[in-house]
DNA sequence: AATATCTGTGAAAGAGTTTACAATACTTCT
DNA sequence: AGAAGTATTGTAAACTCTTTCACAGATATT
């Protein structure tokens, strides 16, 4: 139960001053192999290990990274928070770094002060946070592109590769008339999904008609609100919608079958995300995989790199898979 | 630009030493009044902000807390983990605290001191970690009552309490012969879920059987394979059957309708947490439901309540409510 | 003898907390 | 009135542990 051991304990055994100790055992190669040696026995044998309040307060560095949710958090349903921290926390601590939580409306100065740098999440079209970030030199890392606020660090999964291989799966399959059930809009990640859509489909020549609307939730409740207003709204439906997310996908389907269509006979419905549940709801929901963990990964790690001035690739981008499931087939 | 603001700066402007400043901030009350304020004013003109690193090294403290992850995770459809986070979170930030993310396969010298103390979860009915904890006189507070290890710092949701309004409702529907689709037994909450069903069985009197069997996994597949083997091994089949937890019974659920019975007309299906699919599947699941929100709340306060010397109310046992929904009714 | 090369040191800096003590003012008592 | 005691208000200096960098002394090279 003694008190735990310091650099000036080392010093001390070893006949050499704290200064040569910290050198040492912070790989400076200056010195002669016996003292070395000496000195890294000497760590070892009591157990030594930095005190990390001390290296904060001179390096003014916390080793902390923080993960930054703002209020409205994502649906329940997704586990999204869950494979990102897992990713986050590997990365962070294989660097001796620790994720901490921060909600927005926990920030403050007293918080912020014990973050060297933040990974960004749930990232609107028009930031508030992201623009305090840049303005108040917050380092940090998106996971959206914040095309508003020209941001060059971020990780994202490649939307635009798995939305085409969706969008040409589907014409292959005969479909032409294809809805969009939409997200909340001011979220980045809605916003980039639908306009990669629209701007897919104006390519392939696939008729577009006004049948992309939302009630601007990203929740079951509001997938069947969509679908409602798609199929009410239309001329000519659709005979395939795509969705925001797998959860809207959901309430898509639940609509479909309440108003008696089937899925996909009648109608031919495909998510994004690959939500757990996605492979076990009837029918289970085609969806473009991308893999959160690894995104969560990438992001610690060009964080960290950012935070300790090395070089790294930016931006990165992910690679997506579609996935074809029973809720897609030829239309009738 | 210019760098941030130290007591030394309010000491030089107001004209008295760090050592005041120091002490009038922190509430120490014997300075005048006139000093007093002028010190707050300085303050607040500085836009002071204590360097929390040079504070948690001479005191020694990070006023971070960490929630302790064991490697193997929850099923992902649970969002057992987001809500928890958001509970901690929100107490933590309140107190000053920060909440990081530990998990098992992280942890070493370097990060634990980095941290004040730990709330544990997922913990085992003789769990390893738990132990560790003790003996290295870390502070923490589990989320299960840990009897193996003598705890006193817990909290936890009213089980017995739950699980006896969904008995005495599935008896007073006439159910006799009720069927257990048992979780991985080494996790303290699925024993002592499980423990409490026998106990509160016995004591009403019904009819136990060996229907009581699991796979020890809390997952859907894990549900099934539980359904499966009390419906093949019984030789009375049981009319009702309880699950470890709403994952699970949504597997007994498929596996049952998947041999041609119908929920509930056949067997009655109550689940664990209300899992916030469990009212959205078909037929919506029946459930004991307990508030992992407040859970985290409640952990977060004691935690700091201990860690700052403070006298708090232990154990905490939160309510839950059994909720009534279609998976339930008389048995045919 | 002058210059390089090795090894290691000293001292400051980083920002706050803590405690014993000092200086002054005010009571109280005889 | 003078001594003694007590509040009141503030200070000085030590302490927390590590990092950093200009410099020093010793040895080796040319």
């Amino acid at each position: 139960m003694s008190r735990k051991a310091t650099i000036k304990d080392i010093a001390k055994i070893v006949g050499v001053t704290p200064a040569t100790v910290s050198n040492v055992l912070n790989g400076n190669n200056r010195f002669s192999e016996d003292t070395k040696k000496r000195i890294l026995a000497a760590a070892k044998q009591l157990n030594y290990t930095p005190n990390m309040f001390a290296r904060a307060l001179v390096k003014n560095r916390s080793y902390t990274i923080g993960l930054f949710i703002p209020a409205s958090p994502r649906a329940f349903l997704d586990p999204y928070f869950s494979e990102l921290l897992r990713g986050l926390t590997e990365i962070a601590l294989e660097h001796g770094y620790v994720v901490s939580i921060i909600y927005a409306d926990g920030l403050n100065e007293t918080v912020r002060n014990r973050i060297d740098g933040l990974v960004l999440t749930e990232v609107k079209v028009k930031d508030e946070y992201v623009s305090f970030f840049q303005r108040a030199n917050v380092p940090f890392v998106s996971l959206a592109r914040g095309a508003e606020n020209e941001l060059e660090d971020y990780v994202v999964s490649d939307t635009r590769r798995g939305l085409e291989e969706a969008i040409k799966y589907l014409a292959r399959l005969g479909h032409r008339r294809i809805g969009y059930a939409l997200g909340p809009l001011a979220y980045e990640y809605v916003y980039e999904r639908y306009s990669i859509f629209r701007d897919i489909q104006r390519k392939m020549g696939l008729i577009c008609e006004a049948t992309d609307v939302g009630t601007g939730e990203n929740s079951r409740q509001g997938g069947r609100m969509a679908a409602r207003r798609i199929m009410r709204a239309a001329s000519e439906k659709p005979t395939a919608i795509l969705a925001s997310t797998d959860v809207m996908a959901l309430g898509v389907i639940e609509y479909l079958q309440s108003i008696g269509m089937s899925v996909p006979e009648d109608v031919s419905v495909v998510g994004f995300d690959d939500a757990p549940f996605s492979r076990y709801v009837t029918p289970p929901i085609a969806t473009v995989r991308h893999d959160i963990y690894q995104l969560g990964r990438h992001a610690a790690s060009m964080l960290i790199s950012k935070l300790e001035g090395r070089d790294y690739t930016k931006p990165i981008i992910l690679p997506v898979k579609f996935i074809v499931r029973g809720s897609i087939s030829s239309p009738r």
